[in-house]
DNA sequence: GCCAACGTTGGC
DNA sequence: GCCAACGTTGGC
């Protein structure tokens, strides 16, 4: 008895069932401040060097064109939420990674097999500057991935309620 | 597959 | 510059 066909592709998730629909995403201000993301062609800049297979996973299975962005500035004088973007491509591979002099080469990675991924960000507009402790103030955002203790992952998933807390202290 | 050593992140 | 926390590496 010839068992039913399976298909060879399993069908995308729907958007239900992603991880989310909002991130954040940090950048270090000394690298692309919210400034530069919108002075740059488009408001829009490739998010490159990220080198970690969680943050990597989430660009690759889980983001997609349109979703809201919280551009965090990381590793700074005031860290904090800096301004609103939204993600603008699918992903590709990211070039630096073959870049022997760039600081995010990858010897190990495959040219035929990229092990690293980029998608551009488009920038929305900036904001006020929200620094941690006034978001660790807001009750609604207490699991903010980003309020963690030992976070250091540096895209992360908003949910709706988070990302509508931040909203309405903008 | 364990786990110690090491490098990196990132707030303070 | 300090240091806690975490991810990665590599010997065994």
């Amino acid at each position: 008895m010839p068992q039913a066909r399976t298909p060879q592709v399993a069908p995308a998730p729907p958007a239900a069932q992603r991880a989310a629909r909002y991130w954040l995403m940090k950048s270090e201000p000394d690298e692309c401040s919210i400034d530069d993301a919108l002075a740059a062609p488009h408001q829009t800049v490739p998010w490159t060097g990220v080198r970690n297979y969680q943050a990597r996973n989430f660009m690759r299975d889980d983001m997609q064109v349109g979703d809201g962005v919280l551009f965090y500035h990381s590793s700074c004088a005031e860290p904090g939420i800096a301004g609103l973007a939204r993600i603008a491509s699918a992903t590709r591979a990211d070039p630096t990674q073959f870049e022997p002099e760039s600081p995010y080469f990858d010897p190990k990675s495959p040219p035929a097999q990229p092990r690293w991924l980029l998608l551009d960000v488009q920038a929305l507009r900036k904001t006020r500057l929200l620094p941690l402790a006034e978001l660790r103030a807001v009750p609604a955002l207490a699991s903010l991935r980003v309020l963690q203790r030992g976070n250091r992952l540096s895209i992360t998933p908003v949910s709706d309620e988070e990302w509508a807390a931040v909203q309405a202290l903008l």
